[in-house]
DNA sequence: GGAAACCCTGTAGCTGCTCCAGGGTCAAGG
DNA sequence: CCTTGACCCTGGAGCAGCTACAGGGTTTCC
């Protein structure tokens, strides 16, 4: 019992793509396993547990990069605890930042569908109108703008 | 006056890059404006209400491929009040998952960065060691689902 | 008449994968 | 012994929604 194992159980086993396995590698966030004699991948635990790590990571939608500036905080020593710290702040912004356009988002289209169930026994729906409306008067200012 | 402008005006006129006004013309949503004697492409006022409407859409997070359908039921008639309801809820749905799924994240980031203070006056950072230590026994039932 | 500012087309780049073509490898079955 | 199928390899294209060139032509202004 070697207790290497090729990609493909790699992949079932973590739930990981294949091609998102090798993409990883490609980036330099799993390290690149020994080849067999044929030349296929041989993963062992410890690939396996930094392909865990990664999605770990990008299940908390850390970029690609802010993974690796990780792995390699994590590599070179546990001392940098601060370097951590800013990163997992800079992606608690970033979360947070899409969460408030989100919201005004969904404010947004919240008005129009219930401007469009006010309408619906009158005329036919105000939806358009109203976006072509806003367009309209966008437009106007815009050329205002320009000219 | 013939109130054409060229693509310069409309872009500055409506803040959308130049760039990105001819990608809608190829992608279809903004029509193709006729052309001076010289190639130069010459836009009129309906097509600054068109653009304005892309980006009011835009601004509402629709993909480009929803806006295409949504002008298409524009161009059509304003009879189409069910399709355009329909596209707007879809549209609310996209968002409100999005919003979910944000909120968890949240919550994970915000555990783990206070794991982190609270580690803080005692050993060095314990965040790496929570995301590894999560990663290793993730491999751990992974490794036991493989076998 | 020459530089700056504008326009054109077409292509490559970004993120994080996914999928495909066109090959090689290997074990089991007929 | 040969084929079938499951697996693996590399390299390249494709998705969204742009952005940013490169390599040309045009217009405008001093």
């Amino acid at each position: 019992m070697q207790n290497t194992m090729r990609i493909g159980a790699l992949s079932q086993a973590t739930g990981v793509n294949i091609e998102a396995v090798r993409y990883y590698e490609k980036c330099g966030l799993l390290q690149a396993p020994a080849r067999a004699a044929n030349g296929y991948r041989a993963y062992r635990r410890e690939h396996l547990e930094r392909l865990a790590f990664i999605r770990q990571c990008r299940s908390l939608d850390m970029p690609l990069a802010a993974i690796k500036r990780l792995l390699a905080l994590a590599d070179a020593s546990m001392e940098h605890q601060h370097g951590i710290e800013a990163l997992l702040d800079e992606q608690l912004q970033r979360v947070r930042a899409r969460m408030q356009s989100l919201k005004a988002l969904e404010r947004q289209l919240g008005a129009l569908r219930a401007h469009c169930d006010a309408d619906h026994h009158s005329h036919p729906c105000g939806i358009l109108k109203e976006l072509v409306a806003a367009a309209k008067s966008e437009a106007k200012l815009a050329s205002a703008r320009a000219a």
